[in-house]
DNA sequence: TGTACATCAGTGAACGCGCGTTCACTGATGTAC
DNA sequence: TGTACATCAGTGAACGCGCGTTCACTGATGTAC
């Protein structure tokens, strides 16, 4: 529908731009705080702009997270189509490489700064719960990711000459479900697990010899 | 070590009752605004007291925080206990069982509140994944509950004449993110998905006949 | 049991600070001729 | 290409409000005789 939200000005490549920088640093400011303690000074500040540009650019604090929730939107479902692009190249899989590409499709633990993406993206969730508005949005595009990542899944284990052993889709959000755990024990600093070999050992799970 | 926190003020039953009347009137205000967005005004009033009382119980807010963490620990470990004694009680398992006494040892679908009671959980995780303070007393606490429960699954699984298909250490954390997985869905209203069927799976993979 | 006093737990007014949001402004960018 | 003007994006001072925290206080509870 709306492009971004209902900027009545028409947004500009400029305005584009300084969106972005907002969104970008809210990220950082959002995990370092939380979203309710993050603070309109800090995030301009750490995008280098003063507060007028925050309120020239989004009509409140909220619109801001709504954007950032569109925006993760679009990296997850890019981060799913490259993981695909990755399986259609290699021809046949190794469980190994399997797994890899599992994991990419998950993402984030491509990204630059994987910590604050993962700390900010638990905050958006939360935030999504909270607010009633953004709830179904939220959940829209959390299924939207599962049945896509499904699709990945079901061709990739066709790929690797395996089964599932559960529904597709049970598949995926227990493999889904798996991934944010183990991102959890990053974020708390956790050094005692293998987490490859944990994840290793759903794939297993929820695998066999066709 | 320390009781509760080094209250200098020896802890009369009086002042316990009010530190606990804030600490459960805090759960809720966390659940509805996030830590960083609850004010202590609100805790109080929601609790029933004036600010005054709260800094009579409290040195400030993160000590509030830090007592709610060591709470949940005791709640936590209380429900495990409890899962564990009702699997000794019943003598044969079948798996309908087997599955039920796996859901209680994750507890929170059994509690009053479960919505508050799982957003405010995951309020104190991302609370201690961002204080460095946190962090491992947190992380701590949670291979604590993972080892206990696993304890619990190698009983239980041994009981009901099943194997596992996977290490136990890694069983007990994809059946613990699953869990929480499907806690996200109910938080966000999610409909559409059968959370008795895909926790079904989840041990459907993790186990075979011995 | 009754009185006198000490201690304690919670009250509520007060403080200064930083927040979200507004708005009159200025300098940069774009357009017309 | 050069000048004149209009529009636009971002500035920064100002606002009022609600926050976390402090503290002098009061009424309730506990103790001694």
């Amino acid at each position: 529908m709306s492009q971004t939200t209902s900027t009545h000005p028409p947004i500009t490549a400029r305005r584009a731009q300084t969106r972005d920088r907002l969104m970008t640093a809210a990220r950082a400011v959002f995990a370092e705080r939380g979203i309710p303690g993050a603070s309109v000074e800090e995030i301009c500040e750490a995008a280098g702009f003063t507060r007028g540009a925050f309120y020239s650019n989004f009509p409140d604090k909220s619109a801001l997270v709504l954007g950032m929730i569109r925006q993760r939107v679009q990296a997850q479902y890019a981060a799913a189509e490259r993981a695909v692009a990755t399986m259609k190249a290699a021809g046949e899989l190794t469980p190994e490489e399997l797994l890899a590409i599992a994991l990419t499709a998950f993402e984030k633990f491509g990204s630059e700064e994987p910590r604050e993406t993962v700390l900010a993206d638990r905050e958006l969730l939360l935030q999504a719960a909270r607010d009633a508005d953004l709830r179904a949005p939220y959940l829209a595009f959390m299924n939207d990711c599962m049945e896509q990542i499904a699709g990945l899944v079901h061709d990739a284990i066709a790929h690797a000459g395996l089964q599932l052993t559960v529904p597709v889709e049970h598949a995926v959000r227990v493999l889904a479900a798996t991934h944010d755990h183990l991102q959890v024990l990053d974020l708390l600093g956790d050094t005692g697990t293998d987490r490859q070999a944990v994840f290793g050992s759903v794939v297993t799970a929820v695998t066999r010899p066709a």
